[in-house]
RNA sequence: GUGGGCGUAGCUCAAUCGGUUAGAGCGUCUGGUUGUGGCCCAGAAGGCUGGGGGUUCAAGUCCCCUCGCUCACCCCA
């Protein structure tokens, strides 16, 4: 049997529900916030991704599923989804709209590794991106639209954890203090921290092994480097914050995992904090832009899993129910009674009733056994006696009495019945 | 990419020390009612025991490989 690609999950429909409820939530929340929908190709030239995410990232270095075209162009799936927001922002001239251009997207997002808990090679997102505007309070804005949603859901309990990068231009010099700080102590950190001393500084800070977490304890932070703007920019969006109320702790050990971040990052983590435990993150990328070519454009964004957001739901015990729609079931008691049967079904549908028809003449008790397994409140039963004296049998499945009605005025009585005036 | 655990029907699980034709519940379908649902009862369908190789008189059971799931590392959402 062919299976499905490793890391890749089925959908069924009785998923379908609580990922409608995410969906729909969030798409709200950015609504009334006047975040309009974007949606950008799958597939993506690869410079788009390898020159944003940062060469020295896990995700640039083995994660991203890259393949050549037949004209022999590389091309990669979807990785992030920022990136491409941004190209599409810049290659749409959205600059010539007011600023800032408030984005968001719900969209695949392709990562080759091993899968685990709350990890695949296939998962979704919940992200939004708002462009052309450098503002703390654009950032504050992102931030409760992630916090609103996540509690809208039921979801009351993540922390959300905030730091500073600074900016490009003090960069090097906490890079710099990194380096100087754990040099010394090069023999005490591990394998992986080592070679991050030369390619990534920043990202030993990242490391949950305990011994080199308690190394960092004394590590110089970038917020004690930041310059005068960043400072600001992090006082502001600090007090706006807090004039939101929505709580919030400093990690001076939070970085992201990608290299394209400056000034504000953050990521709402579950108080119980498992492996992969990070729900949602982002940050501030005000010099994305400028890594594909584009001019200068200030923007902060973030993404959130929606596998992960589920497995909140699951945790708190929430549960979402399918919307009912199926009122009616229509069933031929012989072939020769399925097109009148159809062809009724379609009268009601035409009507709004929501029907589902039986496919094929059968008795009256498997028919029947099937509408009651249904949602339908009432079933329409159509036989040979019908078929000759035109009428169909209409029989509310709640126990009262089944009438025969006309043919010709199955639709009326139909609806009579499912408003209760009968 | 590294390491551990686990793969038996659509689902949840049995199957003695390696021993006959791999079972049950749920679900599905059909019937019990020559045209009437839910409950109940009966019957049926449904398995290359994940796949391949090996050991053995004999393998669901032991060994190897492989694929998948899962947990941890790692990484991230």
């Amino acid at each position: 049997m062919i299976q499905r690609p490793r890391g890749t999950a089925d959908r069924l429909p009785d998923m379908a529900p609580a990922w409608r409820l995410v969906a729909a939530t969030f798409e709200r929340q950015c609504e009334l916030r006047g975040f309009a929908p974007i949606s950008t190709p799958t597939i993506e030239r690869s410079e788009l991704f390898t020159r944003t995410t940062g060469d020295a990232t896990d995700l640039a270095q083995k994660e991203m599923y890259i393949f050549q075209d037949r004209g022999g162009d590389s091309l990669t799936l979807r990785s992030e989804g920022t990136a491409p927001v941004v190209r599409a922002y810049v290659q749409n001239g959205l600059h010539n709209l007011p600023q800032p251009v408030k984005l968001y997207y719900i969209t695949p997002i392709f990562r080759y590794d091993r899968p685990q808990a709350g990890r695949y090679r296939e998962h979704h997102q919940i992200g939004a991106e708002a462009l052309g505007d450098a503002s703390p309070a654009v950032d504050a804005e992102v931030i409760d639209l992630l916090w609103s949603t996540y509690r809208t859901l039921g979801i009351d309990d993540l922390q959300l954890e905030l730091n500073s990068l600074g900016d490009p231009d003090t960069r090097p010099a906490y890079r710099r203090a990194l380096v100087d700080y754990f040099t010394p102590m090069a023999d005490h950190l591990d394998s992986e921290s080592r070679e991050r001393l030369t390619s990534n500084p920043l990202r030993i800070l990242d490391s949950k092994n305990p011994a080199v977490a308690e190394l960092c304890e004394g590590a110089p932070r970038s917020l004690d480097f930041l310059g005068k703007p960043a400072r600001a920019h992090f006082d502001v969006l600090q007090r706006l914050l807090e004039s939101l109320e929505i709580p919030f702790a400093i990690n001076h050990r939070l970085v992201r995992g990608l290299d394209y971040y400056n000034r504000t990052v953050f990521e709402f983590v579950p108080p119980d904090a498992g492996s992969q435990s990070t729900v949602g993150g982002g940050g501030r990328y005000d010099y994305l832009a400028e890594l594909i070519g584009a001019n200068h454009v200030p923007g902060v964004g973030f993404g959130s899993g929606i596998e992960r957001v589920l497995l909140n739901l699951e945790r708190h015990g929430l549960t979402a129910r399918d919307p009912r729609i199926t009122d009616a079931y229509v069933a031929p008691l012989v072939e020769a009674a399925v097109a009148d049967a159809m062809r009724l079904a379609r009268q009601l549908r035409h009507a709004g009733i929501g029907v589902e028809c039986g496919f094929r003449g059968a008795s009256p008790r498997s028919h029947l056994r099937r509408a009651s397994r249904s949602q339908a409140r009432v079933a329409i039963l159509i036989g040979t006696r019908e078929l000759q004296r035109g009428v169909v049998a209409l029989k509310p499945l709640n126990g009262d009495a089944q009438v025969e009605v006309r043919h010709a005025d199955a639709v009326n009585r139909i609806q009579a019945v499912l408003t209760g005036e009968s």
